[in-house]
DNA sequence: CCGCATCCAATCCGATACTG
DNA sequence: CAGTATCGGATTGGATGCGG
């Protein structure tokens, strides 16, 4: 139990579990929550629409993480009362703000998954 | 640069799990690729000195982590046969070219934690 | 149409003990 | 110093069924 912690190390330094990197990280590291965003990046979305275009997700995981983001104030969710309910969701400002620095790892990742993958091969074979 | 396409649909299409976009997310998504990656941006580091400087980190998932990174080629190991063992860790060029996309969303989450609590606040209180 | 609740299997990960 | 091996609690997440 030996604290290497002292206690007035600046807040975003990324090992302190408050820090800003690390609370991102936490939020986006799962499963889900880029593949969200990515398909609100064009304009509003319903639900089912969602459920459709993002294959592989699950109802519940669709629906918290749905919840998640609406609660950092990513997405906003809206109620339409009609019958059957429509309900729409789609990026704030805040949650339109991330799509670039999420668009710079998606370009990382497409211009260097090859190396990735042939260094995966050698790693498994050689 | 080979795309890594099976079927018809586009590689980059972020919803199939072949994607470059998704294998990444798969790797940077656990909890401690990214604090593993920014503990080497500055240089070489040996194997303890990882472990001390990125805290809450077991040994077991610190090697993994590491082993992990090296299999993908973001990571060189390198053994020195002396007694007692010096093993280094460091970022190929590969890895290095990641802290790039990295700090953006570094920059992000610096720039919009505020935002992201003040909308938590709001969330659970209203 | 939208989404919550429950069950349950798979996985993650920290703690601990041991090794060359 | 730099790991490996194993255990078990905690978390994740899919499947299913129900409710407004």
């Amino acid at each position: 139990m030996t604290s290497v912690e002292s206690g007035d190390e600046p807040p975003w330094n990324p090992y302190r579990k408050a820090c800003p990197t690390r609370q991102l990280l936490d939020r986006i590291g799962d499963r889900w929550t880029v593949l969200v965003v990515g398909a609100l990046a064009d304009g509003p979305r319903r639900y089912t629409e969602l459920a459709r275009r993002i294959e592989g997700v699950s109802q519940k995981m669709l629906t918290q993480t749905l919840r998640a983001l609406e609660r950092d104030g990513l997405v906003v969710r809206t109620v339409h009362p009609v019958i059957p309910p429509r309900v729409e969701y789609e990026l704030s400002d805040l949650g339109r703000s991330l799509l670039a620095p999420l668009g710079a790892l998606e370009r990382w990742a497409i211009d260097n998954i090859a190396d990735v993958l042939a260094a995966r091969e050698d790693y498994d074979h050689g």
